[in-house]
DNA sequence: TCTTTTAGGAAAAGATCGTTCCCTAAATCA
DNA sequence: TGATTTAGGGAACGATCTTTTCCTAAAAGA
């Protein structure tokens, strides 16, 4: 059973020396900031400590990089998120937390370095039907999401029931992504709080 | 003194053949369907209908084009909100004028097309200072120009007195920018007025 | 009319980029 | 232990992209 699953874990020839995760969040950063036309192969090598032919022997291609970088950005940052959203309170206080953290995320350096959602939909989605698809349903679950919270909210009595979660969470949405994209100038709200509270008046 | 004005009008040499505003306007499509990377020469040549030697006699490099398609963007959008801000009504009206032209801007294939400063700024401001100077004064005169609108609703009385009007417009753009983002993936709000609806929400 | 200046256009040059190839290294299988 | 398989690394290749060059065309100046 031990042998099995030690068979499993090394399936044949040599093992690879890095670990993919660790090198894709290396990627993630190059891509975050330069966007995926002006990261060249050299750029990642120089990122990711790895020579072309080890990068190529784990990914098709340059393309390949960035989708499954893509995809750990985005399941890492969905992971972020849903832990804020689990603390306690009020839907309308986890909802507060949610914001406060998008506005953090816009400002100084790391708002500088840019959302790669944001980065994604604007350079490759009309022109990469995958990566528009991957980002679409980023964004459609984000609105889900906010509506869901929304949603508990007035349930719990902490939000208003006269607005609408979906078309409520919709506009959310928007406000979050250009968060991201003021954030890439350095323009982001510089007071979190004051922000939120501002945002927070789209409850209604 | 006729003489002289000829002079002034027809400088030297050959006279250009084609009308610069126009070849940027046709530039203007490329670059916020492709942003700049992905945009070659060619796709250039192809658009603008010129010759790569004439679109260099024209400009010093891609990058020339670039800036002046952008600053040729922002200036015709300027105008654009200036003519819808400028209508008969309150400051509020107006104000949610303003909003549905954005909302408008964000939807269907015109959305999908994309935002030049949005690009601009995702795309480039990390690596290019002039670009992003120009994105920063952009959106610093966006924001000036809703706070003004804001005050001004709170001189009319159309807007309450009891927010702040440069925190508003602050977030305000942020949304007005995230609705080019999301419009890039086709998931812009379907209701405009639904929309400007929440997005007033803002104003208290 | 002849010279000078600038534009139009296409081909060539020069640079860069993505990808492949090849050799060595490290693991498993027989 | 020898064969097989896969990874690491760097050079080489082929494609593409930006820019320059060169020749012709069209205007003004003398």
């Amino acid at each position: 059973m031990v042998q099995r699953m030690q068979q499993m874990a090394r399936p044949r020839g040599r093992p690879r020396e890095f670990d993919v995760d660790q090198a894709l969040d290396k990627a993630i950063k190059v891509f975050r900031e330069q966007g995926y036309n002006a990261t060249s192969i050299e750029d990642l090598t120089g990122a990711m400590g790895l020579a072309s032919g080890s990068i190529y022997k784990a990914f098709k291609d340059k393309r390949a990089v960035f989708l499954a970088a893509l995809d750990r950005y985005m399941r890492l940052r969905n992971d972020q998120i849903a832990l804020i959203a689990g603390t306690r309170g009020t839907a309308r206080e986890r909802l507060r937390a949610v914001l406060g953290f998008y506005v953090d995320s816009a400002k100084g350096i790391e708002g500088r370095r840019g959302c790669m959602v944001v980065g994604s939909a604007v350079e490759l989605a009309i022109v990469d039907r995958e990566v528009a698809t991957r980002v679409g349903a980023t964004l459609a679950r984000n609105e889900a999401f906010l509506a869901d919270l929304i949603r508990q909210g007035q349930a719990d009595g902490s939000i208003s029931g006269r607005i609408d979660p979906d078309d409520t969470a919709r506009v959310m949405v928007c406000l979050t992504q250009g968060l991201r994209v003021v954030g890439k100038s350095g323009r982001a709200p510089a007071d979190t709080a004051a922000a939120v509270d501002i945002a927070m008046r789209l409850l209604a």
